[in-house]
DNA sequence: AGCACGATTAACT
DNA sequence: GTTAATCGTGCTC
């Protein structure tokens, strides 16, 4: 097996539309000690440029935005609502503020440590959400600015089963309420329709 | 210094 | 369907 099954910098050097759509598939892995904790991604959406007023680079370079306007490969980790962590992942050219939110996916390794994370929560609900992943995969503001290409790192995306088109929902962006037109509903959120939530009935 | 709000979640009516 | 939890951030004064 290659050990270059590792995304690299490359992959999250283009276009941030793209590269969310092509995350779908692959596999979000966290190592913590010497346990693996992953699953595959099944829902990103994708925030561009100071233009757009859905995404937190719409304030410019600020102490909480400088990741996003660095190199692509990194995680971009903030801390929203009082409580709840998320996960992003940095894309296109440094200088150009962009980045890919993981708001879902579905467990692969290290469901004892998941299920222990997420006590009283149902496996559907485990890792549904952006912040409820971060929790589930120990994911705070310790890793904001982490490198996920170099080696060693203790978070990375891998290579996974790509998904056709046939099998991806595209839509608005979640949680944009107070954002005006056209960023409100410009469709920028990608799912693997299988992992429909309910309220997305359709 | 003060304020409104947030790329949410879980519990509740 | 509604709402509390809980605090960093960016904006206004």
């Amino acid at each position: 097996m290659p050990e270059s099954s590792h995304l690299d910098r490359d992959f999250f050097d283009r276009p941030t539309v793209q590269v969310a759509r092509e995350l779908l598939g692959m596999r979000l892995v966290r190592l913590e000690g010497d346990r693996r904790i992953s699953g595959v991604i099944v829902e990103a959406e994708a925030y561009r440029g100071q233009e757009d007023q859905g995404c937190h680079a719409r304030a410019g370079l600020t102490p909480r935005t400088r990741v996003m306007f660095g190199p692509p490969g990194h995680a971009y980790v903030y801390f929203t609502y009082g409580m709840h962590w998320m996960l992003n992942f940095v894309t296109e050219r440094q200088g150009y503020p962009a980045a890919v939110l993981m708001r879902a996916v579905q467990p692969l390794d290290g469901l004892d440590i998941i299920a222990a994370r997420r006590v009283g929560q149902p496996r559907p609900r485990w890792t549904d959400g952006p912040a409820k992943l971060c929790q589930a995969f120990g994911i705070d503001g310790s890793l904001n600015g982490l490198d996920l290409c170099s080696p060693g790192s203790p978070l990375f995306v891998e290579l996974g089963d790509p998904i056709p088109d046939s099998g991806v929902t595209i839509g608005p962006r979640v949680g944009l309420n107070n954002v005006p037109e056209p960023w409100k509903s410009i469709p920028w959120r990608f799912l693997v329709s299988d992992y429909l939530h309910p309220q997305d009935s359709g």
